[in-house]
RNA sequence: GCGCCCGUAGCUCAAUGGAUAGAGUGUCUGGCUUCGGACCAGAAGGUUGGGGGUUCGACUCCCUCCGGGCGCACCA
């Protein structure tokens, strides 16, 4: 089908090559209208246009109009406004005709822009040394919309988990439990400061059986344990991810699979042959000054080691050269964010440039009763993500999360959270779908009515904003807001609620035809919204 | 000190450089004999942190200052 922007975007094209055949390619927004008195869409592409014919936008506006021709079947009027708006004012007969397309289009807000290709969404990857955290769960969410959303914008997507699972992390967290293993057990020992503080470190201590007799140093003892400990959190991770937060990775890669499979020497070599690399104190460094970064990096240490960029580095190697991904894009914390600059250096010395997009997610501040709670991994001090969603179920802290752009600072209070819980507006859009379920559960085999009437208000505001969705899957895709979402999805629901107080669709014993046609529309268009993000579409509340 | 992010209604947050800056929540006032009242209608609430600049037009772009967060390893 379609859609009145696109019709109307061709209707401006034309007009324009009419007028001004000189200017090519301009862009032409389309904007719907919330206001009555400015008709249902606008279009500001006269005061763009004013810049580049040296004119007045009025005029432009008024010779574009012009030049619209006869589109007698769809427009009532289109006319000047303002420095140089035009405005388009649609025939309600043409707007409500459009609910048959929505209808009968079993793909309506997909589309092919992504043309197939392959694009890789990592997200979480959340380090098996400890529980997710809200900043997990928020970039767990983020990531997951995006890629389902990437899905309907035509690219073949695949989500992927990066697995840290080797480094002096793991080393530190045997060691931690090893220790608290020692003192829940009466041997005595110290428990250091950079070691895990968190309670589940015990838990995994109780878990353990570490065989006494053979305790000897701590680096050996550790070396022995720090496969199954690692093992152990990882199946943990996994199950939170699957179980609680019901997200499905294609894989859950690991970062000991770039050394095994050599990557990292091959990526070397890459860097080595444009001379990019040197050796300065017994390290090996990476000249990323040379992308603009900082400084060097090192990439080999001193001890002979591997640091963990060189695996990174590795890891857009195996991506882009071997397996042929189209785009890349990574979600990561706000912690990382000085990650960016050397990321963007490997890209461009790989040959890869622009093929990555790093989105941060920033931290997610815990309040309770107003207050700030300081959390800390490290310090133990922290809401692990799994506590929140039993507390307020995956719904509900989804929409929450999903609501606020990545890029700010959220305050997340559970105390609010927690009593709001029934009027949290996730609640708003689940209860449009469950009305309409209930109406069309109701309709029955009652008697279809023809009306001549024509069309309320509400119902056209709720067409127009049916015929949005698409162009919000588009705009999702390509700002990687996800924050549209869940304003797309509360906008729709109160189009509704308003259109069913004002307008009756089961009437006596009869049904009106037409607005049972439009509420179906609406059931099939919050379905796809709420399936998008990851959220249920309840029949009943 | 340098770099990145943020500052919008009491609170939590929206707003491709466009018209009178919007939602939810909270406060106040109304609305069900009939399709689900977890709803609807209305009121109040703003110098968009301050100050400059660019533009026909700035919450948005540039400069500067203030405030908050996070980074600045041969850790991962």
């Amino acid at each position: 089908m379609i859609l009145p922007d696109e019709q109307l975007r061709k209707l401006l094209r034309i007009a324009i090559t009419k007028a001004y055949p000189a200017v090519k390619d301009i862009e032409i927004p389309i904007e719907p209208v919330t206001e009555a008195q400015f008709g249902d869409y606008t279009s500001t592409v006269a005061l763009k246009l004013a810049k580049i014919v040296n004119q007045n936008p009025r005029e432009i506006a008024t010779n574009l109009i012009a030049q619209l021709g006869l589109v007698k079947s769809m427009l009532e009027k289109a006319d000047v406004a303002g420095p140089g708006f035009i405005n388009f004012t649609v025939k309600p007969q043409w707007i409500m005709k459009q609910v048959q397309g929505i209808l009968a289009d079993t793909k309506f807000g997909s589309n092919l822009d992504g043309k197939n290709r392959k694009v890789l969404v990592e997200y979480i990857s959340a380090n098996p040394t400890g529980p997710m955290t809200l900043g997990n769960g928020r970039g767990a969410f983020s990531g997951d919309t995006l890629a389902n959303v990437m899905a309907m914008n035509g690219w073949k997507v695949w989500r992927e988990y990066y697995l840290n699972d080797i480094g002096n992390q793991v080393n530190v967290l045997a060691e931690s439990v090893i220790r608290r293993y020692f003192q829940q057990n009466g041997i005595p020992t110290e428990y250091p400061e950079h070691c895990y503080q968190g309670e589940y470190v015990s838990d995994l201590a109780k878990q353990m059986k570490i065989d006494k007799l053979k305790l000897r140093d701590m680096t050996s003892l550790r070396d022995r344990i720090k496969g199954r400990v690692l093992e152990t959190m990882i199946k943990e991770l996994q199950r939170v991810v699957a179980k609680k937060l019901k997200i499905t990775f294609d894989a859950w890669f690991r970062e000991s699979t770039l050394g095994a499979k050599k990557l990292d020497i091959k990526a070397l070599a890459v860097l080595e042959s444009h001379d990019l690399l040197y050796v300065k104190d017994g390290a090996t460094w990476f000249r990323t000054t040379a992308f603009g970064d900082d400084k060097d990096r090192v990439l080999i240490k001193t001890d002979g080691e591997k640091a963990y960029f060189l695996s990174d580095i590795a890891l857009r190697y195996y991506r882009f050269a071997i397996r042929k991904i189209d785009h890349e894009i990574l979600f990561l914390g706000a912690d990382h964010h000085g990650y960016i600059g050397r990321l963007n250096a490997a890209m461009n010395a790989l040959g890869f440039a622009k093929k990555l997009d790093v989105e941060i997610v920033q931290m997610v501040r815990l309040m309770k009763d107003g207050v700030e709670v300081k959390m800390s991994k490290r310090a133990g001090t922290y809401v692990t993500l799994e506590e929140v969603v039993d507390e307020v179920g995956l719904d509900v802290a989804r929409f929450f999360f999903l609501m606020h752009r990545a890029s700010t600072h959220m305050d997340f209070d559970m105390t609010l959270a927690k009593e709001k819980s029934e009027k949290n507006p996730v609640f708003y859009v689940q209860y449009a779908h469950a009305r309409i379920s209930s109406m069309l559960q109701r309709v029955g085999k009652l008697p279809r009515v023809v009306s001549k009437e024509p069309p309320h208000t509400s119902e056209l505001n709720l067409v127009k904003t049916l015929l949005q969705f698409p162009n919000v899957i588009c705009e999702v895709a390509s700002s990687h807001e996800t924050q549209k979402l869940p304003f797309y999805a509360t906008e729709l629901a109160t189009k509704f609620h308003e259109f069913y107080t004002n307008c009756r669709v089961i009437d006596e014993q009869k049904v009106w035809a037409h607005r049972l046609e439009l509420v179906k529309a609406t059931q099939l268009v919050l379905q796809k919204t709420l399936k998008v993000m990851g959220i249920s579409a309840p029949e009943k509340m």
